[in-house]
DNA sequence: TCTGTATCTGAACATATGTTCAAGTATAAT
DNA sequence: ATTATACTTGAACATATGTTCAGATACAGA
């Protein structure tokens, strides 16, 4: 087909215009599951907000508490019993209680590579 | 210091409760800078969006144009647009003219590297 | 049981964000 | 020049999201 003349397709029972029809059908084939990216995509804006990037960042070198993050984010302690919660959900932080102090901690190795590769990005930023 | 018993720290001219001004030290010590954070948080929030995730993935496979990813993803020329522009904003994409059409390709193979990281997690996911 | 500490929860609020719409620019063909 | 194509831009809108506040819950010690 010619490059430079778009075609007018039928697709879900609308006509929409397609320029390369391979390669849109090469990247349906290889896309993953909906349920996949959702949850990627899920995992990166977990990221992808200031707090928790710093929150996990911490988490890397150890186990610490709402209050002990609270005091080095600068928020409140709902606040980040708020967004943690959110971790959790995900199974990205686990907790562990020792009487009345809940001790939080990075729960999967994947997200340790996550920001790696992440830092290797920034690495060259001031 | 007792990790059973929280101090009041004076802390940016007002008093904050801190169980393991420790933890939190090493934390402040290890973190790094906010410039830093904000760009690598921005990274993993452009890929934090289901469509941009679908972009950049899409584009893993070969260079696409703006009519291609709409097409892919069921949404506006528009919305392609305004979407892609942040990805290249960020030179996470790049893109190539030829005639009327804009190719846009990935401009950083770091980003290849925190998809696949990403991809490995999800990889049980079906 | 009563008090204090650590954390959680839901509502409310302000802000951020993704998409669409309409109009604009850039390139190519007639 | 005029028309068509491919894409961009800014405004507007609806929705999503982060934080705070006030009150609730869980645990420990007296």
């Amino acid at each position: 087909m010619s490059p430079t003349k778009a075609n007018l397709v039928e697709e879900d029972g609308c006509q929409v215009r397609m320029v390369h029809l391979d390669r849109v059908a090469r990247a349906r084939k290889e896309a993953i599951s909906d349920r996949k990216l959702d949850r990627l995509a899920l995992i990166y804006k977990l990221l992808g907000e200031p707090s928790r990037l710093k929150m996990a960042m911490a988490l890397r070198g150890g186990e610490m508490c709402v209050c002990d993050l609270a005091a080095l984010l600068g928020i409140s302690e709902s606040a980040v019993s708020h967004q943690i919660r959110r971790l959790k959900d995900l199974a990205l932080v686990k907790s562990r209680r020792e009487g009345q102090i809940l001790y939080y901690s990075l729960d999967d190795h994947q997200l340790d590579d996550l920001i790696q590769v992440g830092l290797n990005h920034v690495r060259e930023v001031r």
